[in-house]
DNA sequence: TAGGGTTTATTTAGTCCTAAACAAAGGGGA
DNA sequence: TCCCCTTTGTTTAGGACTAAATAAACCCTA
C-alpha cells in the first residue's frame, strides 16, 4: 500500500558502470540524460565513484556549442564478477569485467542429482576462481532453472534439477566467503538484457527463451517482475490444449510439452526426419537443407509459441519481445509461422509489438548470471539484500586500499 | 535502469485516509505498523493531515500495557470524490466520502457512440455534482472499458465504446474545472481493491472481472501494472482455440468470445434454455432451478476461465485471484469447474494460489473509479500527474480556509 | 511507592534524491 | 572585441524517508 523509498538506490552507481561499460566513455551530462536522473545527482554519484577508484576522468574535451564535456571512463581493473549457469548435467562459468564483457569461460560436467552436488559445485567454483585474473572478485551470480525465494538467500526450488528448498546461496556464501546472488536463469538474462542489451532502451519488455524449456523474464517499469514467490515467467507451462503430451511438470498440454527441445526431437523422430540418436543440430541442418518435414516441425513450434505469447502480450502489454536461447539457432524456420500466429491472435491495437532476436552464445546464460552481481552491487535492501552491501564493500576496499588505514 | 524516488510518496497520506476510512480510528503506532512505514514518518504525516483538517485526535486512551494510544479519526466533512462508470449505453455516478464509502449514486442513459457524447457527459456530470453534498468535491475518477495513455491526461482508446484517441480527461478538466483522473475500469477496480478490499493485505494479486467482457487488473509489488501503453490486463483476448467464435476484437477464439455475457446467452439460446429475449438473470435463475443445460453452460465457462487463468498465474505468480463483476452473481455455478480446471492446469508448486470472490454491487465499478481520486491525490508525479496535485490543493484549500489570507 | 518494563510518540541526524540557482567554459555574431 | 547563447558541471535548499535516541505515559511487581 505504501511506497518504500525506492530500494536503497545506489543501484544507480552500477547503472553508471553498466552504461559506461556497454557504451564507452560519456560526460556527466550525458549520463544524467541517459539514466534519467538529475545532473546534481550525477555529480554526486560520479564523485563517489571517482573517489572509490572505479571511474577516471579522461580529460577529453570535444566542444559542442557550449562548455566542453569532461568524459568519464571505467577503470577496468577495479574488479570482475563470476557468472555461473547450472543445469542438470553440467555447469558453465564465465568471468566478466566490470563492464559486463566476458574475459574467460569454462564448462564442467556436473550431476545436479548427486547427493554431494553442493560440495562438488563448491570445488568447481573454487578452481575456476583460482585460475582467474588478478583483479578482485566482486561476487558470484548464479542462474538456475527454477524459482528462487530471493537473490540474497538463494533458496532454490527446481523441478528440472530435482531440487527442493536447496540452500544454494547460503551454502556457497559460507564456503567461498564471497557475495553470492542466485536467481532464476531467465530473470538473470532479463537483467542482463536490461543492463547491456536491447532492454536498455525499454522499460517494459519480455525476454522469451526457447531451448530445453521455454521461459520468460518480465521487465515492468524497468524492474524484473518476480511475483509473489519468485516464480513469475513460467510461460512454458501455459496450457495450450486439453489433452496434449505430458509435460515435465506432470500436466498435459503445456506449451513446453509441444515446443521444448524434447518435444521437437520426438516429432522429428516420428516424422522420420531423425534417427534414434540425432539431435537439434541435425534437425536444424535438415531444415536448412530444405527438408519440408523438418521445416514443418519448426513452423508448428513457431505457430504455437506465437499464439501463446499473444496471450502474454495481452496480459502484460510489453513494448518489445526479445527472443533468446539455444533454440534461436533455428529461428529462421520458426520466424514466419511465429509472426503470423502472434500478430493474427493480437488485438489490432497491439499488433505493432516489436520482436527482436539477439545473437545467442554458449556463455550467454552464465553471462546473464554475472549481471546479477554487476546490477545489484549497491542495492543494499532490494533484491540482493545483504549480498549487495558485501559486493559494494569489496569494491571499495579493493580499489582504494590507501584508505584502509584511516 | 535507474530507480526514481518512489513516485512522490505523498500517496502515503491517502493510504492513511483509506486505512482509517475502511477500518475506523487507529493510533499512529498502529498506522505505522499496518502501512509499513516508520513511526517517525507517521508522526510527520499525521501532523500534516491534522493541520490540514483532514484528521482529528479522538482523545481516547485505552491503555495496553504501556503508554495509551491517542486515536486518530477521519474528518468526514473534508471532502468527497465522484466516481463515474462509462459504458456503451449508460453512465453510473457515485459520490463517495473521503473514506471510500458510497454516499449517493445515480445512473443515466447515455450514448457513447453519439457525436456529442462528450458534451452530454459533461451535462450529466454537472447535474450529478450539483445535487450533491455540501462538502467540496476533491476530484472525479472515471473508469472506461479501454486503454488510457495515462490517468492525468485521460486519452482513451476503446473498441467497446468505439472511441479512438478521445481526450476525455482533458475535455472534462476544462469544462468542469475539477481534477479528473481517467483509467481503465478494471485497473480502477484493482486500485480500489488494493485500498479497501482483500488486496490491502497482498502485494501481488490479480483482479479478474467477468461480465459483458473479461478483464484483469494486475497488482505487482503493490502497484497497478499498466504496461507500455496502459493496456495490460486484457485477458479476455487470450486466444483459447484456433477457430472459435468471432470476438468483438475481430479475432477468433478469444476467451471473451466464449465466456463473455453475449457468448453465454448465445449458448443458452441454441441449447433452448432461453427464448429470444431472456437475459442473464433468466439464465441464472434457470441454473438455480437445476436446469442442467444452464448449469452446464456456466460450468463450461468456469472451465475455460480456469484454464486461461492458469496461464496467467504461471506468467505472473500472484498470491491471490480476486473475482469480481456482474458475472459473479452466478459464480456458484462456475465455481466447481473453475477450481478443477485452474488447479489441474497449474504446476504443483502453484496449486495453492488463493481465489476470492467478493460481494458485487451495481455501483462497484463507479466506486472503483472514485478510488482513483482517493488513492492518488498526493501523487504529484506518478500516475496522476498534475491532477494529483490539484486534488491535494483542493483538499487543503477547502479544509483550512483560514490560511488563505496569509 | 519506587522502580522496571512496555508501548506510544517525537526529535535528531543522516540518506537519497530533485529543482533551481549559479558558475565555468566554450562558440558565434554585431 | 564584447556580448549573448549554449552546454556542462556544481552548489544550495528542500522533500521524503529511515534508524536510533529520547521522552511520555501507562502497567505491574516488589
Amino acid at each position: 500500500m505504501v511506497f518504500r523509498p525506492a530500494a536503497r538506490t545506489d543501484v544507480n552507481r552500477s547503472a553508471i558502470l553498466a552504461q559506461l561499460g556497454a557504451h564507452g566513455p560519456a560526460s556527466r551530462a550525458d549520463l544524467a540524460r541517459v539514466l534519467d536522473v538529475s545532473p546534481a545527482l550525477m555529480t554526486q554519484l560520479t564523485r563517489d565513484l571517482l573517489a572509490d577508484g572505479l571511474l577516471q576522468e579522461l580529460e577529453q574535451a570535444p566542444s559542442q556549442g557550449g562548455r566542453p564535456a569532461r568524459m568519464l571512463g571505467i577503470v577496468s581493473t577495479a574488479g570482475h564478477a563470476i557468472g555461473v549457469k547450472v543445469v542438470l548435467d553440467h555447469v558453465a562459468f564465465v568471468e566478466v569485467g566490470i563492464d559486463g564483457a566476458v574475459l574467460r569461460s569454462a564448462s564442467e560436467p556436473f550431476d545436479a542429482s548427486s547427493s554431494t552436488f553442493l560440495a562438488e559445485l563448491t570445488v568447481l567454483l573454487r578452481r575456476f576462481i583460482a585460475g582467474g585474473s588478478s583483479t578482485p572478485v566482486l561476487g558470484i551470480g548464479i542462474g538456475v532453472p527454477g524459482s528462487v525465494d530471493n537473490q540474497g538467500s538463494g533458496l532454490v526450488d527446481s523441478a528440472q534439477l530435482g531440487w527442493s528448498q536447496v540452500p544454494l546461496g547460503a551454502t556457497l556464501q559460507r564456503e567461498l566467503d564471497l557475495p553470492v546472488l542466485v536467481e532464476n536463469n531467465v530473470n538473470a538474462l532479463a537483467m542482463a538484457e536490461r543492463l547491456y542489451g536491447v532492454g536498455r532502451r525499454h522499460d517494459n519488455f519480455l525476454v522469451v527463451t526457447i531451448g530445453t524449456g521455454v521461459g520468460a523474464g518480465i521487465v515492468v517499469d524497468g524492474a524484473v517482475l518476480r511475483g509473489f514467490s519468485g516464480g513469475a515467467g513460467e510461460v512454458g507451462h501455459i496450457p495450450v490444449t486439453e489433452d496434449g503430451p505430458v509435460c515435465s511438470c506432470g500436466n498435459r498440454g503445456c506449451l513446453e510439452a509441444y515446443i521444448g527441445e524434447a518435444a521437437l526431437l520426438r516429432s522429428a523422430r516420428t516424422a522420420g526426419v531423425l534417427g534414434a540418436q540425432g539431435g537439434m543440430t541435425a534437425l536444424g541442418a535438415a531444415a536448412d537443407a530444405g527438408n519440408t518435414a523438418a521445416t514443418a516441425i519448426f513452423g508448428q513450434a513457431g505457430h504455437r509459441l506465437g499464439r501463446a505469447l499473444a496471450g502474454v502480450v495481452h496480459t502484460l502489454d510489453p513494448e518489445i519481445i526479445i527472443v533468446l536461447g539455444e533454440g534461436t539457432s533455428a529461428w529462421k524456420h520458426w520466424s514466419f509461422a511465429f509472426e503470423v500466429a502472434l500478430r493474427s491472435a493480437l488485438m489490432p491495437s497491439r499488433r505493432q509489438v516489436a520482436v527482436a532476436v539477439e545473437n545467442w552464445q554458449d556463455e550467454s546464460w552464465a553471462q546473464g548470471a554475472a549481471a546479477l552481481v554487476l546490477a545489484t552491487p549497491f542495492d543494499s535492501d532490494g533484491l540482493a539484500g545483504d549480498q549487495g552491501r558485501l559486493v559494494r564493500a569489496r569494491l571499495v576496499e579493493q580499489s582504494a586500499p590507501q584508505e584502509a588505514g584511516s
